[in-house]
DNA sequence: TAGGCCATCTGGTCCT
DNA sequence: AGGACCAGATGGCCTA
């Protein structure tokens, strides 16, 4: 018989929320509750068994028992079912954590990241997909597009906070390119968006610490080699193209996209994507990187 | 406080 | 038989 030494209170109190000790999930803590009604089920069957006489092992021996035609389980036989369950309990668990993780890896292969919250599942998954599709429409168009049109293709189906923090990863009011309900989207610019001081605008720097962002939208993915903080499959799996001309107006200096207002309409979006000394040197040191290198896609 | 997000449990289905 | 996968249900936490 299982006993479950310690029953958590709620099922948020557990210690492996949030955490990967949960791939070392010990039996012991798995809800108790939940697995009442499963007991009570295979109890009223034990019962019900009891009242037949125990007909497990005709049963098992394949002898067909006339009248109900209830399963009948035995103790252990209702101890194996519990323990089956438990343990599945625990494989859904585990699977759950490994796709959460490579979750969090996406995460951060798009490296769409909140300050303070991070992206949603829903929000990450689609957010990826628009990422592919967005670089493969570029692809096929062959040529730069215009910011809006990119950026709009990003955030289709992306829930508002995370529509924002795309547009302060891009230094864009989300609400010029976010479609107004039942309406198109309205772009700020019809046409392509060029740094006003062009390419040597972008901030020198050194290349020894590219950072791959999604606010830089796809660092060197294809060129470098991984940033010291990247994640350990990162690299593998970071877009294969690199499309920083479109989104050189990063660079501009903040009164620049004031001025046009570019404003955030979440301080927290823009605390995230400027306020921090270090992000801001690493996105200098990057782009003079990824200036080098795309000097061949730019002619 | 409502709604979004999440972790977990659970039973069903499919596959090996 | 047992594992993987899936979707529904449930309840907690957090934020606007």
């Amino acid at each position: 018989m299982l006993t479950f030494d310690e029953p958590p209170s709620t099922q948020t109190s557990s210690p492996f929320r949030n955490s990967w000790a949960t791939n070392q999930l010990n039996v012991k803590y798995v809800k108790a509750e939940p697995c009442r009604a499963l007991e009570d089920t295979l109890e009223s069957r034990g019962e019900e068994e009891e009242r037949h006489g125990g007909e497990e092992d005709e049963e098992e021996q394949g002898v067909r028992r006339r009248g109900s035609h209830k399963k009948k389980f035995s103790q252990g036989r209702m101890d194996r079912v519990r323990l089956r369950r438990i343990e599945a309990n625990t494989r859904e668990r585990n699977r759950m954590h490994s796709l959460n993780s490579e979750l969090d890896i996406l995460r951060k292969v798009v490296r769409a990241t909140p300050t303070r919250r991070k992206l949603s599942k829903i929000d990450t998954l689609r957010l990826a997909k628009n990422y592919i599709w967005a670089l493969s429409e570029t692809l096929s168009i062959g040529k730069r597009p215009d910011l809006l049109t990119f950026v709009q293709t990003l955030c289709k189906g992306l829930s508002q906070p995370t529509t924002n923090l795309v547009a302060g990863c891009l230094q864009l009011n989300a609400r010029s390119f976010v479609s107004e309900p039942g309406g198109e989207a309205f772009p700020l610019y019809p046409g392509s968006y060029n740094h006003p001081r062009g390419p040597e605008a972008v901030g020198s720097g050194s290349a020894d610490r590219p950072s791959r962002s999604f606010g830089s939208f796809c660092g060197p993915a294809l060129y470098d080699s991984p940033s010291p903080d990247s994640p350990p499959d990162a690299g593998a799996l970071s877009p294969p193209m690199n499309f920083n001309g479109i989104f050189s107006l990063k660079h501009e200096e903040p009164g620049d996209y004031r001025s046009c207002h570019y404003g955030l309409r979440y301080s927290s979006v823009g605390q995230g994507s400027s306020a921090d000394p270090y992000d801001i040197h690493l996105r200098s040191q990057f782009y003079q990187v990824q200036e080098d290198l795309n000097k061949p896609f730019h002619n």
